[in-house]
RNA sequence: GGGCGAUUAGCUCAGUUGGUUAGAGCGCAUGCAUGACACGCAUGAGGUCACAGGUUCGAAUCCUGUAUCGCCCA
């Protein structure tokens, strides 16, 4: 059934229906999974960017989803096989914060008393909750993604590419086990990556602090004073250092200092890296296990490491020391504050402090638990990105010096299109840093890392059972791997069938053997970076005739990825990565990068600021097709873009009144189609052979719409390849031009169509002509399709009711540009007559003319401009109300007219004259004029411009000098006549 | 500190490689219950294209600098 034609739209009774329809007829919008062998333009692939299961939709989200529905459907309608592959992440640190916090509150419990399995148990009931409430707001704005293939990054089809990618990373060098320097989280217990970290303008303070000098000696100063925001760090300092060429302190270089309160003795080190002379006091203390730019100095100087700092952010032992005769000792106080005090304490009571003075300095803080991050020395596993001795094999056989460098080539050669393109710089220089990835965490949510530690002196067992259960050759084959780590001698076993731990764990406690799984997950970065291959079944695709096991070959490379600029790095360089290292092909050809929405004092929108707008709220208060359309309105190429928002006085909620552009849009567009489909009576929409038979006749205004119409389709959806259009050319969607291809359709139906051809039509309507109801109906189904991707529901709604209509809307064809249906005299004519239509409008405004009163014009035009006309009396007539009662060259102005210009041509409305403001309109037109001509004049004039500019553009301005020109003689021929009068 | 972007009508934004009189939506003003639509129709007003230099026959558009705002990276 379907709805009343009322006379507004009612999206809320529409869209839920329309949605289900779609769904039903087509399987969910699944895709073909290489059933039909279509060339490879004419297949077309995306995955969504999976938004976490903690998420709620937000205007990020909706614009993302309205750009990639749009390009769905309009390759689907433009009869191309079309995945758009949709799923959900896990976010591992977010997830699991969020459920820790609930936890927490409600039963006062955290993970530790929870143990692993029951959390992770937890965290699963949690994702069932609301892992699919994101989706269902997709599908709320109208998303066609292939919802029976939804994934999830924790699905056992990425997990097994998740493990898969780990082993042949691992078995070729490029995942190692390293001590290093890492971001930690001390609340979450984890290691947190560079992009998990915010960073606060702290009010802390600056003390200089004096080491005294070992072994001093004649001429020696007693101190030498070192300024710090962490004093409590200086229990692990391993050196100080000063700039080599500095006078006051070259003579120190290779002497000791002594810390105060650990009593131990540090050499003084040349540093220009590290030391600014010219800042404090030009000496440096230096921490290698708690400041990155310490420990990269403690590199340089083969400085020793002392770690102070347990898991939990308290200090341990290693501080422990004694000074002046006395032992102090800080273990177990919380690090950064208490320790921080009492060392201050300590240091006054010394009389070691030189001054404290107030200093703004920036402090990192976790995403997630917004406590201080700390640098912490730990083991972790990394991902190297930099270049390889010999090189690095790609799966293609293609080789690169390094994963980052191949992930640079893809972009500079261009095998990956960055759109818009500036953001590639931004790319290639991150991955030209190619800095190491840290891809452990200290998580119980997320993929475990596949590594198993076993006792080195049980290893002839273990190669006994790997051969029991894969036969001799395993290490051959690489089945698994056992191997020995670079650190502390772990021997582990790496594994790479998913599942086999199983069966290797019951051998190993039958035999009692030592079999431990690595206690990290992997950063939820690794899983994503795999989404494209992991999704279409990586790595099993391809290994049977299944249709979904042809997915990845038939897909992949996927053709857009549409995203946010923000995961650029993160994200996208790392699909790009592991694309090239595990398939040999980019993920994608092109990576679309979206605006971000601001809110409209340019500030993001932030649930802290409450300037937040859900688009739930809009789909329900304004419709999701007036959300998409207001939303690709706003796709422009720039990089913010800015959304007023204001709070609705009945809902309380925040909304915009931008949205009130779609909805009114839509209600346009419904209400057009109601007048049309009411005033005809067809059983069937007309084929484009008997337009084209019937736009030959005497209707100037059909041929015109029609010519409209296929500009608009070329505009939209560019040439198609058919003949007669420029070949190759892209349309706007194609080219990512979202706001240009809503503007496009809205003046094209808003303007052309409403505001003139159904006007002019109207009277023909009523005189039930036939011809006039084949090019209403043909105009209006092709209308539809064309604003099909942009607002599916009011379009699909619409096409319902045409005569006729059985398929769905959104499996039509996408209109095709068609060199027959261009009528560019037709074009010109309807302007000129627009031009007479709207001069007469507007003295009918300005002398407050009744509406209803039909006025007498007269028109004197030159013959050309008098033919054309002539042939459209009718049209001015009707549309502004005006009876033409003489028109050519010799026709005479009628006593007591107001005149208007329209270039040569002089339009006399008879019996409506105000003297004195008939002269200042056309005073005010003279003197534009005359500014106009003076400046034409100014050009041709000039010699050089003549000489050096384009023919064309001289030719051009000759011509419109003549123009000028002759309307300013024609508004002064109406003064004169005022005058004489 | 490095990079990127923005600055055009009251507001939000277009303006493709420099070339006729810089456009749209909203808002504003005036008129209108007209057999599709008042979420509408008709008409109109409104701009020194941030500022200062430069290149060019010609600059909103290209270059340099300044100011303000925003984002990313360190």
């Amino acid at each position: 059934m379907t709805e009343e034609f009322s006379s507004q739209y009612q999206p809320v009774e529409v869209e839920g229906r329309i949605y289900k329809k779609w769904q039903d007829q087509t399987g969910g919008f699944h895709a073909v999974a290489a059933s039909r062998d279509k060339p490879v333009d004419q297949r077309f692939s995306m995955v969504i960017p999976p938004p976490n299961v903690t998420g709620a939709l937000h205007l990020g989200h909706a614009i993302n989803a309205t750009i990639q529905d749009i390009l769905a459907r309009y390759h689907r309608m433009s009869g191309h096989d079309t995945l758009w592959m949709p799923g959900i992440d896990h976010a591992g640190i977010a997830t699991q914060a969020v459920v820790e916090k609930t936890i927490f509150e409600k039963e006062k419990r955290n993970r530790h008393d929870l143990g692993r399995d029951e959390l992770v148990k937890r965290i699963w009931e949690w994702k069932e909750k609301f892992g699919n409430r994101i989706l269902d707001q997709l599908k709320a704005v109208g998303a066609s993604c292939d919802w029976p293939r939804t994934r999830f990054t924790l699905d056992d089809i990425c997990a097994k590419a998740v493990r898969e990618a780990f082993f042949r990373l691992f078995r070729d060098g490029l995942i190692f086990r390293g001590l290093r320097l890492v971001n930690w989280d001390t609340h979450l217990q984890t290691a947190v990556a560079d992009d998990e970290i915010y960073h606060e303008k702290i009010h802390g303070q600056m003390t200089s602090i004096r080491y005294p000098i070992a072994e001093r000696r004649e001429g020696d100063p007693e101190y030498l004073v070192v300024a710090t925001t962490r004093p409590e760090t200086m229990l692990g300092d391993t050196a100080v250092a000063v700039h080599p060429d500095d006078p006051r302190y070259k003579h120190l270089i290779g002497r000791m200092v002594v810390v105060p309160l650990v009593g131990r003795q540090i050499p003084i080190i040349a540093d220009g890296l590290l030391v600014d002379p010219a800042f404090g006091t030009g000496v440096v203390k230096v921490t290698p296990a708690h400041d990155p730019n310490d420990y990269a100095t403690g590199q340089r100087h083969q400085l020793r490491q002392i770690n102070l700092l347990t898991p939990d952010g308290k200090t341990n032992s290693a501080g422990i020391g004694e000074f002046r005769g006395q032992k102090y000792n800080y273990e177990g106080l919380k690090f950064s504050t208490e320790t921080r005090k009492r060392v201050l304490a300590d240091l006054e009571a010394l009389n070691l402090i030189e001054e404290k003075k107030p200093h703004e300095h920036e402090v990192g803080h976790s995403d997630r638990s917004k406590t201080a991050i700390e640098p912490y020395l730990s083991e972790q596993w990394f991902v190297k990105m930099g270049d390889v001795d010999g090189g690095v094999t790609l799966a293609d056989g293609a080789r690169s010096s390094g994963l980052a460098q191949a992930a640079i080539d893809a972009v500079e050669s261009g095998h990956v299109k960055i759109v818009p393109e500036r953001y590639a710089q931004g790319y290639v220089d991150w991955l030209s840093q190619k800095r190491d990835w840290c891809i452990s965490r200290q998580l119980w949510w997320g993929h475990r890392i596949p590594v198993w530690d076993i006792n080195f002196d049980q290893k002839a067992q273990w190669e006994k059972l790997i051969e029991q259960r894969y036969g001799h050759k395993w290490k051959e084959d690489g089945l698994c791997l056992l191997t020995e780590l670079g650190l502390g001698g772990r021997y582990v076993l790496v594994l790479r069938e998913m599942g086999v731990e199983d069966w290797l764990r019951t051998r190993a406690g039958e035999n009692h053997l030592t079999f431990r799984e690595d206690p990290d997950v992997l950063d939820t970065w690794f899983s994503s970076a795999l989404w494209p291959l992991s999704t279409m079944g990586w790595p099993q695709a391809g290994t049977s005739d299944q249709p979904e096991d042809q997915l990845l070959s038939y897909y992949y490379p996927t053709s857009v990825l549409s995203t946010a600029r923000e995961i650029l790095t993160l994200w996208v360089a790392r699909m790009v990565m592991f694309g090239l290292y595990c398939q040999g092909e980019v993920p994608f050809k092109q990576v679309y990068i979206h605006a971000v929405i601001q809110d409209g004092n340019g500030k993001p929108m932030k649930k802290s600021l409450g300037n937040g707008v859900d688009p739930v709220d809009i789909v329900e208060s304004h419709g999701a097709d007036a959300l998409r359309f207001t939303l690709a309105s706003m796709a422009t190429e720039t990089q913010d873009i800015r959304l007023p928002v204001v709070k609705d006085k009945a809902s309380g909620k925040n909304t915009s009144p931008r949205f009130d552009a779609g909805r009114n849009f839509a209600n346009k567009i419904w209400n057009a189609s109601r007048f049309i489909l009411s005033n005809v009576d067809l059983n069937t929409v007309p084929a484009l052979d008997e337009i084209i038979q019937i736009s030959d006749g005497k209707y100037l205004e059909d041929r015109w719409i029609l010519s409209r119409l296929n500009d608009t389709v070329f505009a939209v959806g560019g040439a198609g390849g058919e003949a007669g259009c420029r070949d190759g050319q892209k349309g706007l969607i194609e080219m990512f031009r979202f706001s240009e291809v809503c503007s496009t359709l809205y003046s094209f139906f808003w303007n052309d169509l409403c505001d003139w051809y159904l006007e002019i039509a109207k009277a023909r309507i009523r005189q039930k002509d036939p011809r006039v109801q084949r090019i209403l109906l043909y105009v209006l189904r092709s209308s539809l399709a064309l604003l099909h991707p942009v607002m599916p529901f009011v379009t699909e709604a619409i096409w319902e009711k045409l005569p006729g209509a059985s398929e769905l809307l959104m499996l039509a064809p996408f209109p095709q540009a068609d060199p027959r249906l261009n009528y560019p005299e037709a074009e010109a004519k309807i302007q000129t007559l627009q031009q007479i239509t709207r001069a007469i409008r507007d003295i009918r405004n300005q002398y407050n003319v009744d509406i209803k009163r039909v006025l007498e014009t007269t028109i004197q035009a030159d013959t050309a401009d008098a033919a054309v006309i002539s042939g459209g009396v009718d049209i001015i007539e009707s549309l502004a109300n005006t009876r033409l009662v003489a028109i050519g060259p010799d026709a005479e102005k009628p006593l007591n007219a107001a005149t208007a210009v329209v270039g040569t041509t002089r339009v006399f409305v008879a019996g409506v004259i105000d003297r004195e403001a008939e002269r200042a309109r056309l005073e005010k037109r003279r003197q534009e004029l005359e500014k106009l001509i003076a400046s034409s004049n100014a050009k041709l004039n000039n010699e050089a411009f003549v000489s050096k500019a384009p023919p064309a553009v001289v030719q051009g301005l000759r011509d419109q000098l003549q123009r000028q020109e002759s309307e300013m003689s024609t508004v002064n021929t109406s003064l004169a006549e005022l005058s004489m009068a």
